[in-house]
DNA sequence: ACAAAATTTAAACACCCATTTTAAACTACT
DNA sequence: AGTAGTTTAAAATGGGTGTTTAAATTTTGT
């Protein structure tokens, strides 16, 4: 009934012309404060379009939201998440891969404040975005972590150390504004980041190392960590 | 024109029923979103008060926040942040007293849900909350931190911690939907927050004695040598 | 007690928004 | 040619919003 959905027969047409706008309006305003009208405006197209394509505008959103998951495949996220270095190495490469992410607001930069619009107010798809986006990374360090522990993966320490971690990280983009006030010097050159992601790996890895127990057999890297026991 | 705001008469009348009932709804939904017919319902009273009391909305939103200023007083965190006890001491009675606040939904908890949104949206009224109620506690972990680091509290590796810090006991607050996602068994009794801040501040000072130089008389406890220097 | 002021009430106002509908053009493709 | 898919424009609808009005009520001052 009415006009559904269709798939669109051009690749670079109105359609995701009204994606993109619509990336930047929800982004801007959050999905409720968000206006159809402000949507096609910007994206220079009749406000009939976004029903004849989409449908509603939740569905809208939806699909922006998914497009944004799509483009989270960030490839230095699943460079990390595949890495076969030690547990120790894997986790620097995740968390730098991490910040770095965080903080290139250059190009898909509404990503970002989507999802703390979902923080904000969350809509029924975000559950969606955790589990396709967030989760593979949560495990990954639970992952790591437990191997560094020995304990398994869901372990309350574990998860404790993971969210640890993952609270350092995310900080920094949740509370930017905040962060810009408390410390307005802070310049966030690609060196800043790089000490930040570094900074981050040092303070957690000093606790993880601290209560890890002793490796069974001298480990092959010459990390040398035997010295402290608690 | 029409009838401007005027002071209260009573303590306990439709005034602070409307300002009460207000910040619970405006921080479930933001100040756009929320609507002043749903909190008139919630106060249980007629909607031509909250023009009559305050003039707009608007008005009303700036009476919200500049009562949740002043309501910051929270006891808890006012007796940590005067604690005479040794900055390791300090530093884990703070980090309790935070994560407690932080999660004591009951009485005050609407604070930083009010503050979740203005991250996701900013107001100008969010600069005077960040000063009046973030930065006495921000400079207090640095000042405690500075002291156990031999640091000024202004100093990068300080500042750093800090954030450390400050990130593990905010991110229960500000991703408190995904954590609830991706760790659903997570039950928020009394024992288990205060678990959440002991393992903080377990976290956070392993690091901190690991890079603390060692102190000029012999101390109970046991010193890193890790020489790490920039 | 009585009048004036303050407060509360119910209803309506005026506006904006999302959605749907209408009808007419434009575009391809057979 | 036609035919179906697509885009445009405009209008109407229905619902929700903040705000206002004018009367009713309560409180206050004297």
């Amino acid at each position: 009934m009415t006009t559904a959905a269709r798939t669109p027969a051009l690749p670079d047409g109105t359609r995701n012309k009204l994606l993109d706008s619509a990336g930047q309006v929800f982004a801007d305003s959050g999905f409720h404060a968000a206006t159809v009208r402000e949507i096609c405006a910007r994206a220079g197209v009749n406000i009939a379009l976004i029903n004849y394509h989409f449908g509603d505008k939740l569905e809208l959103y939806a699909e922006v939201l998914r497009q944004s998951i799509g483009a989270s495949k960030d490839a230095l996220i699943q460079k990390a998440l595949q890495s076969e270095a030690p547990p120790e190495e894997a986790l620097r490469e995740l968390i730098l891969a991490m910040v770095q992410r965080v903080y290139r607001a250059d190009r898909p930069g509404w990503h970002f404040r989507l999802m703390v619009h979902e923080l904000a107010q969350p809509t029924p798809a975000m559950a969606a975005v955790i589990d396709e986006t967030m989760r593979p990374v949560y495990q990954r360090v639970c992952g790591l972590i437990g191997a560094m522990l020995r304990l398994p993966p869901d372990d309350d320490k574990t998860r404790l150390c993971a969210h640890s971690v993952i609270a350092q990280v995310v900080h920094y983009s949740h509370a930017r504004h905040v962060n810009a006030r408390l410390w307005p010097e802070l310049e966030l050159t690609p060196e800043r980041i790089a000490q930040i992601a570094r900074h981050i790996a040092d303070f957690s890895l000093a606790y993880l190392r601290e209560i890890a127990p002793a490796p069974a057999s001298a480990a092959s890297k010459s990390t040398a960590i035997g010295r402290r026991k608690k």
